[in-house]
RNA sequence: UCCUUCUUAGCUCAGCUGGUUAGAGCACAUGACUGUUAAUCAUGGGGUCCCUGGUUCGAGCCCAGGAGAGGGAGCCA
């Protein structure tokens, strides 16, 4: 085949008329002459230019929004101004139709226009063809690239756990089953319960809510190690925030405390995010100009104080703010807010868990940047973290962000057989069923911590979305799982 | 799961206290157009008003049930 050069090169090369080939789909056709070609390689398309002569009648009635095509020709500066190349088209192909008539059957949905994200969720299959999709998916593949890129620099060993588990104690949430034995006639055991010994693995299996039983058992061996996969929740939330499919980051370190958890967390959220502000500056300011555009809309009392830009900058300049949680009660309770009874939820007594609205005004009003949380009672968090000497607090961090809420939760982990147990039975878990975890404790234990970020509300934030189904290609909610 | 709002042309939306033939912008089609930037100009076509049932002389509008979507809450990442 023709080897083609990206659009992303090009428009970076200076037009000494050499030939080029240009590969991509049609964005729009004007004048029956100027083709904005896109091949995802970057947000901006290449002009190119069809002068008289070059084809015929019929090959460009079929240049449609949504086609696919090959131009050669020479690359010339333009004489337009929206752009510094452009290509006068020599010899032009069409790989692939796309019917632009709306009254034909199987016509192309998107047109050289705006639509609504709730219309291209409904298309999520081609929805990578416009502007913002393509953006938030580039994006996406830096922060994933980025993820690895930290670690691997920081010497972590990258872990595969498995995604299909036996284990139903972590505690993360509703698990999905997963099974061969037809549920129609499923065989029974003597008590009249699914006989699961029957089953593909010999006992009931389920999708992994977390990989951080398994990551410490790598801890344990290599000293810092993370995983980077997908888990899966059969929780029915419907809310912007929640995917029963997500993608989740959970490092494990021997030999870190909570402090230690906490800056490393801190250094990776700050390299992320840079790395996409130096990386994707021309999709973060299509995204940025598309927020702003968007609030033009809105009435002043709704506008963000900061842009998408600003916002990033912000967060990659400043330290996050580190309160333990019963600090954070007490400003809750001296607020403004409380006393005014503002909150839907009043902030009276320790030890109960914080509302979103409560997280919302420490981060947005309070601290304004984002803010970790520490030292939660023990009775609100997982068995697995580490009790501190009050014994009623444990070693836990929840990073909130702005807009986002809960990004990361992590915790220094119980590493002390007889503490863990004894919470392991309060808390009427299989202990027994759990021996390969309790090993860690038995065998060399060491002080250890590690930390979940949710990757989905990492690209949310980096994004600006606000809908977590628009920052994963094809999103697994309740009830939803076309495509 | 709970609360709440919405569903009218391909898309985004108007639609008067229930009244006769349901509108706009964009998109689309046809034509014009070789320096356009979501091109422009002219002309034109396009509707199961989400579904089912009810009230009424008459329902896009009112009532009941259902489906789907958005926003908020809970669970969390």
């Amino acid at each position: 085949m023709q080897k083609r050069t990206k659009i992303k090169e090009l428009i970076n090369t200076e037009p000494t008329g050499q030939q080029v080939t240009v590969k991509g789909w049609v964005r729009t056709f004007r004048n029956t002459q100027f083709i904005a070609i896109n091949d995802g390689s970057t947000i901006n398309n290449i002009q190119a230019v069809l002068n008289a002569g070059v084809t015929d009648d019929a090959t460009m009635k079929r240049i449609t929004p949504g086609s696919c095509v090959g131009v050669t020709g020479t690359l010339i500066a333009s004489q337009g101004k929206g752009q510094k190349v452009e290509v006068a088209v020599t010899a032009i192909e069409i790989y692939g139709d796309a019917e632009s008539d709306i009254s034909k059957p199987n016509s192309y949905p998107l047109q050289p226009k705006a639509h609504s994200l709730e219309f291209l969720r409904e298309i999520a299959h081609l929805r990578f063809r416009t502007n913002t999709f393509g953006a938030i998916f580039r994006i996406r593949h830096s922060l994933a690239y980025a993820v690895h890129k930290f670690f691997n620099d920081k010497g972590f060993v990258y872990m595969h756990t498995p995604i299909i588990t036996a284990s139903d104690a972590e505690g993360a949430g509703e698990m999905f089953k997963v099974t061969t034995l037809d549920i129609n006639k499923a065989p029974l055991n003597e008590a009249g319960e699914i006989d699961f010994k029957q089953d593909f693995f010999g006992k009931a299996t389920n999708l992994t809510v977390s990989g951080q039983l398994e990551g410490e058992l790598a801890a344990m061996a290599f000293g810092e190690v993370y995983t980077f996969g997908p888990t899966f929740r059969a929780e029915n939330s419907n809310t912007t925030r929640h995917l029963a499919e997500f993608w989740m980051i959970e490092p494990e370190m021997a030999f870190f405390d909570l402090n230690d958890n906490m800056d490393l967390a801190e250094e990776l959220l700050h390299y992320v995010i840079k790395y996409a502000l130096e990386h994707n500056r021309e999709d973060i300011e299509f995204l940025n100009q598309r927020l702003l555009d968007e609030e033009k809309n809105k009435p002043q009392i709704e506008r963000s104080e900061m842009s998408l830009l600003e916002k990033l900058q912000f967060c990659i300049d400043n330290k996050f703010e580190r309160v333990t949680y019963t600090e954070a009660i007490s400003i809750l309770r001296e607020s403004n807010h409380n006393k005014k009874k503002k909150f839907q939820y009043l902030v009276n007594e320790w030890g109960v868990d914080l509302q979103s609205e409560h997280e919302r005004y420490l981060v947005e009003k309070h601290f304004k940047k984002p803010v970790i949380l520490t030292d939660y009672p023990k009775d609100i968090k997982a068995f697995y973290m580490r009790q501190n000497d009050d014994g009623k607090t444990v070693r836990a961090m929840d990073i909130l962000f702005p807009g986002i809420g809960e990004i990361v939760g992590g915790s220094q982990r119980e590493e002390r057989l007889e503490l863990l147990e004894t919470r392991m039975k309060e808390m009427h878990l299989p202990i027994e069923e759990m021996y390969w975890y309790l090993d860690t404790r038995r065998f060399g234990a060491c002080p250890h911590a590690g930390f979940g970020l949710g990757f989905e509300r990492l690209v949310l934030f980096v994004t600006g979305m606000t809908n977590i189904r628009d920052v994963i290609a094809f999103p697994r909610t309740p009830k939803s799982a076309e495509f």
